[in-house]
DNA sequence: TAAACACATTGATATATATCAATATAAATT
DNA sequence: AATTTATATTGATATATATCAATGTGTTTA
């Protein structure tokens, strides 16, 4: 772990948009707290089951937030890029992360002591009512994954997978998504082979372009369509 | 709408946990704010898109909280009794309910203004970090739905959502679940038709005994193993 | 009293999707 | 270069579960 000087939570361009309600001790404590670590792809940056001791910010790179079913099968609940805050609704509850975080490209990550939010969540309303909004909009894309999931069939889920990817994730009609088949599955909610077999549909129907993990949408209108009728 | 003028907020005796953070004035605020009403089973109480204008408290009764999916199926997310908040998520995100509610047996309910329990949360921080544990407890609620709609089988979800009722809603081993076969279809994930098939299958092998919509647990170790297994 | 309606039950069939097994490819390690 | 390891691909098969259709039961409505 190291910190870089230069950096503080003030002039820091990813940080968490609710820090804005912070005053400038607040900011200072936060800062203060702080430890920034490096992930390669594949890491773990903490395992279901572990304390919440840290509020995580990512500062660069992309990681998955997984859940791990029963046997080892997992639900890949989000990828993440910077900017968002990772506090598992654990913190709250049981002290405990309901889910693991691992990087899936070179990532680095700044960790804030949890007893330091929660003490400037007692401080500030206006930074409490920022975590509430965030914990409510993660809530919300729960729900969306949990009909998704249940009520969608296979094609509508990759389809509405690929186009999150691009609009919310990778900001681009074309990407590297970083993620193997198997987790496009655990996106998804479907096996690799699936996987690989819709991958090829959608490929064969001028859909999107796959190469290897680079996947390019080339009819986003046909994909749409898809995603809502599956 | 009445208001009873015996019972306040400040004597209720099933009110919401977190009102114990409330200062006395703050709580007279609520009650002063607070509308009553009372439900037949099966009204609805509010819909999916309307304004989350109110917080709701069930002072009796119960009701079912249920997202409405793709053509016209829904999924129960939870069924409720007094005591809880029910806020939806979109309160703090776009003043729309994500989910609808009903009663399942006759109800009554306190509306609470959501614009005074916003203010609220903004002067008591305390009272404010209650509603972060409860959205937060309810987040991990739907994350345990998720995984069990996703990875266990027609049994064990059965199992499990008789084991839940019994538990922690009803509180007894035999009790009206309230619910017809359709709607535990909507709690468990299944159709109607698997419901009739599975609970028939657990009768017939003395796990539980099933007469119209009560059901009463015969052999609990058996109807947890199974709903560990499925 | 009959008709209509909501719900429950049963059986036959269809289908989406997982599972299993084999092979291919590419990357990492020895 | 050879071997191991992770990932991807493909085809054949199994299976859980939905769907469809018919019938039954009880309750409300006309």
């Amino acid at each position: 772990m190291y910190k870089e000087s230069s950096i503080t939570c003030k002039n820091c361009t990813c940080r968490w948009s609710n820090f804005d309600n912070l005053k400038e001790e607040q900011l200072e404590l936060i800062n203060a707290s702080r430890f920034q670590a490096q992930f390669k792809a594949g890491e773990i940056i903490f395992k279901q089951g572990s304390p919440t001791s840290n509020a995580i910010f990512l500062t660069s790179g992309y990681a998955k937030i997984y859940i791990e079913g029963y046997d080892d099968k997992n639900i890949i609940l989000a990828i993440v890029k910077p900017t968002r805050l990772i506090a598992g609704p654990g913190s709250y509850v049981d002290n405990r992360h309901h889910y693991s975080m691992a990087a899936i490209t070179e990532t680095t990550a700044c960790f804030v002591d949890m007893t330091v939010i929660k003490k400037l969540v007692l401080e500030n309303s206006a930074f409490a009512e920022g975590y509430l909004k965030d914990i409510s909009g993660k809530s919300l894309n729960t729900f969306h994954k949990l009909v998704s999931f249940n009520q969608k069939k296979m094609h509508g889920r990759l389809a509405e997978g690929i186009l999150h990817l691009s609009d919310d994730i990778y900001e681009s009609p074309k990407f590297n998504c970083n993620l193997t088949r198997q987790e496009l599955g655990e996106l998804t909610g479907m096996t690799k082979e699936s996987v690989v077999r819709l991958l090829k549909e959608f490929h064969d129907e001028n859909i999107i372009k796959m190469d290897d993990r680079v996947i390019e949408i080339l009819d986003k209108n046909k994909l749409q369509k898809i995603s809502i009728s599956g």
